[in-house]
DNA sequence: CTGTTAGCGCGTTCAG
DNA sequence: CTGAACGCGCTAACAG
């Protein structure tokens, strides 16, 4: 701090070697005693942590990796632009081994299978010990394929190919459990609105949403409404829904942002939420969820969990534990907030 | 693919002596005809370069590292959970010279001193080629300090040293692009709803507004209103400014998630837009700003340029390029929705 | 407990 | 144009 000169890059890192003069030991021996191994007296290892943190000696990681062939590095393979995804999923495998353990690099593909390809060249060539491969919605990807030289996992979107490791939300269980909700606090005109029909994620939590009203005794007033993921969709849906069914009390959401139209238009229909009307909606994006008047109830995916538990495979996989293909499916949470429970 | 059988990681990479022994030649010239360098005999450059694809050859990134110096690598190193901001600043980043070239190492700090040193260790121990320093607001950050081994950029928050280099959005000049927009689609009698006035990007961007208004011969018809940076502040301030001025025919907003707040009070209020009043927001987030009604007509703050440039200065100081130090603004971008003006 | 030796995989001299 | 030899910084065997 008091050198006001401007910074020049020039002067090597001091190195293992460094330390080892100036403590007056052997490299071999620097090394047992920095990286904590039992094998060194409490004098000397003291002698050379001294030395070490004198010169600010930092280890050389591409050096240790070289030797021990693991780099404690993680490439994420995504293309989901928002990072509404891929950045819960990197927290998570970040912390899978406690702070600053493992370091994550991130390649944005940007769905181009061109640049997939290279960053995926870019990641095998840096030696990472794995791969996450995320993809932007819940319907299976393609499969890298059996021939990577490191562990792959496969985590939101699940591989197309059974042989993989897949780790996916469990989008039935979200869809009852978010009706299971709103009929736990008294609903019982209950329709659902979600979007389009040919994602995975719409058809399995229209399942769940099936499944739990049956499971009550009750029919939904009306079919699934498939549409779009938008907030004009919810919008529009929920006007035609309650022009035909103006007894409605709760809409089961496909989307935080479908909701958000439901909002909308219940306000345009002169409906309070959640004394008139209740909405859940689902994905429990923050800015969406907590921005809206009111703030949104909504099934979280705890894909912190799932990133956590994709790193944790990795290293499974490397250490020899054998590898189990298929999907595992992760239990999604309630979130609960104003638009479905009058706060006090 | 033809291979049912589980994969088994054991096998040894191929390396440059498999590659050389297969073509016939020593490892310093397959060497250079794996990488492209001239003093090589046409005829051995092919035969090197079949054997490498035969046996799959991929240059191990670490042990050239090693050799050369440079990792091609950088950390972004940020505490933007939403990754709003991180986001496009790291495909910039990834692009500043070319796709695959080089590779980002993101580490979310989370907003936690400890979790930040943790992770520069990391990246330092990983030697990467420089540090791009992504904070949450515009204010000046605290700074890394100078000791550092290598280049540090910081992005969208400038450093609180005027040694350090910084890269920041001109909040200014996007002010004034707001009110002038306004004013080019005939608007007159015009306010500024903004977030919390402790923060530098309220700030500038008032006074920008304040100078593209005074610029155009025009008073703004009330205060500035600061307040946060809500939805529910949008409302509020919109319902208040509605009430004392009806004949208010334009809002700039500080941010998307007032403008939408604005939106939905000017709804409430039986204004239609952008007929009656235009609105315009800022930060161009794109999930609020494509699902309103109207959608939203923003500020963009050019990110993915600002993180463009911060790789490109962490190579050129790499290569002995001076140090400037102090804050370079990024010119921000108008992107028209119909919030400002009607569709056809 | 400590030191010596041998690589990890590669780029780069500098003789041939 | 080609190859032998060296070293990048470190860890893992082994001897002492």
């Amino acid at each position: 701090m008091a050198d006001t000169s401007p910074r020049v890059h020039a002067t090597r890192a001091p190195t293992l070697n460094d330390v080892a003069q100036l403590a007056g030991v052997s490299m071999a021996t620097a090394s047992k005693a920095v990286n904590g191994r039992a094998e060194v007296a409490e004098k000397t290892r003291r002698r050379v942590l001294a030395a070490a943190s004198e010169i600010g000696f930092t280890p050389n990681g591409l050096a240790q990796s070289l030797v021990t062939g693991r780099t404690k590095t993680v490439g994420l393979l995504t293309s989901d632009l928002e990072g509404r995804f891929v950045l819960p999923i990197l927290m998570g495998a970040e912390d899978a081994f406690g702070s600053g353990e493992i370091s994550v690099l991130l390649c944005d593909a940007r769905g181009d299978r061109i640049r997939e390809n290279y960053h995926l060249k870019a990641l095998l060539n840096r030696r990472v010990d794995g791969i996450i491969v995320v993809g932007r919605s819940t319907d299976p990807r393609n499969s890298l394929g059996q021939q990577l030289p490191v562990p792959v996992v496969y985590a939101y979107a699940p591989s197309d190919d059974p042989r993989d490791q897949s780790l996916a939300p469990d989008n039935h269980a979200g869809g009852r459990l978010a009706v299971e909700h709103l009929i736990s606090v008294g609903r019982r005109r209950i329709v659902h609105i979600t979007g389009d029909p040919g994602y995975a994620a719409a058809q399995d939590r229209a399942a769940g949403f099936k499944e739990g009203m049956a499971a009550a005794g009750l029919t939904p007033v009306d079919e699934v409404m498939f549409g779009s993921w938008t907030e004009g969709w919810g919008r529009d849906a929920t006007a035609v829904l309650l022009q035909r069914h103006p007894d409605i009390d709760g809409f089961v959401c496909g989307s935080d942002q479908i909701a958000r139209g439901a909002l909308e238009t219940l306000r345009d229909f002169g409906r309070s939420v959640p004394e008139d009307v209740a909405v859940i909606g689902y994905d429990n994006w923050e800015v969406l969820a907590t921005n809206s008047r009111p703030e949104l109830t909504s099934i979280d995916c705890t894909l912190q969990g799932l990133g956590r538990q994709a790193a944790k495979r990795i290293f499974e996989a490397l250490d020899g534990a054998p590898v189990a293909g298929g999907t595992e499916l992760f239990l999604p949470k309630l979130v609960i907030r104003g638009s479905t429970i009058a706060s006090r």
